[in-house]
DNA sequence: TTAAAAAATTAAGTATGCTTAAATTTAAAA
DNA sequence: TTTTAAATTTAAGCATACTTAATTTTTTAA
């Protein structure tokens, strides 16, 4: 059983290499909010115990052992935020810090009785699929980043990235939501600002904003 | 904010005290299992801390600030093992050693949800007290220890002592439940066992395990 | 009231997971 | 291709919470 920390370290390395980006150390430092040198240590720690695959400069990948345990996090992690919302009535914007630190101090058998009660959800509520008890994704459905859009295309919203409460809070304030259809009206050429117009009005994102939304093109 | 180990010394002292025993260093140490050296480091940060009062060989007691921490703990303990219980149906022997997780990573937002939830609930499943979100505790109806219960008598169970799930487990096999009714038949005066006699039949219960079990008279 | 036993404390040292600063390797630019 | 910059690693050290062994204090019992 790897520690918090760790548990922490390939969950992070998991997902960087699931954006199809490289697990860097400083990427990986920069997400935990720790010094590179300590994120050395730590990959050092995880290759010894045979999680990762790490070489000195070269950067570093999961083994098959290291990835049954990010997925378990993951799991752990999606449950509980899909738990605290549908059943405990948490925010949409407050359920990623909550689950951040349950999801370490949660057994087996309680995650699978959440995932009984849930009746074996498949995303979690910010879009992300949920591995199954035995680590097996659901099949997500096509999607682009918002910043990858086309003008005058409809788009409906799958999935967005919970990691910054801020961010889940603007999305609820112009009405994104899961499953929110709108319409790109414009992309500015200069800065890449995205105009975008649903239900609630029209808005400019900036393309920093923008990076977090993931979109599936829906026919009018 | 105490850390974690802190949290369970904290916790610890106050139910020695609480059963009106002495906290000592070496108490302290063996419900945590740790060293007595281990406690007494513990006790003099603390100290320095101001949640505890502490002189060398002189035992510890709690200052007010370590007992606003010992029942936010118990608190978020005591709702936990009812939730998991009631909600998501894990047994009376279980939740125990859930709780005992989870408690130390549950904002107050989180727990005041669940007890939301559950209507303010005033016991846990074990019938231990849940302090409110001020500290204040639960008047709780007079009760004796079974080991100091007469023979003859018609009891019914007010509280166990959750600690060790073994007991729990035993208990739950003889149909001792909260609220069960049962008559003391016997006791021995040699070892101080204890027959007793339920809807489930008659047992003999060592004084060890009587020791666990918190009793109140009533009338057939 | 003193000697032995028990309890508590101090001392020295360990594992984990961090830090900053210095050194090294790799990548980018001139 | 050389120089510079960026990324990464190494080195040294710190805080927390433990350990075992030695020492001190308190309690109990002879
Ligand atoms: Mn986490
Ligand atoms: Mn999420
Ligand atoms: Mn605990
Ligand atoms: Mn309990």
């Amino acid at each position: 059983m790897p520690t918090v920390s760790k548990e922490d370290y390939l969950k992070t390395i998991y997902q960087r290499i699931e954006e199809g980006e490289q697990a860097s150390t400083s990427s990986i430092a920069r997400t935990l909010k720790v010094s590179n040198a300590a994120a050395t240590d730590m990959l050092k720690k995880l290759s010894l115990q045979g999680f990762v695959n790490y070489k000195k400069y070269k950067g570093v990948s999961l083994t098959a052992k290291g990835r049954k345990e990010a997925l378990s996090l993951l799991r752990r992690h999606r449950l509980w935020e899909l738990f605290l919302m549908k059943v405990l009535k948490l925010k949409w914007d407050e359920v990623h810090k909550e689950a951040e630190l349950l999801e370490h101090k949660t057994s087996e058998k309680l995650i699978d009785k959440i995932d009984q009660y849930l009746n074996h959800p498949k995303f979690d509520p910010h879009g992300a699929p949920i591995p199954d008890k035995r680590g097996v994704l659901p099949k997500e459905k096509k999607f682009i980043r918002l910043d990858a859009a086309k003008e005058n295309k409809i788009y409906t919203i799958v999935k967005v990235n919970d990691k910054d409460d801020e961010l889940i809070r603007y999305f609820a304030e112009i009405g994104f939501k899961l499953n929110t259809k709108f319409e790109v009206k414009k992309i500015f050429n200069i800065d890449g600002t995205i105009t975008v117009k649903n239900k609630k009005g029209q808005f400019n994102l900036s393309p920093v904003v923008a990076k977090n939304i993931f979109v599936r093109e829906v026919r009018k």
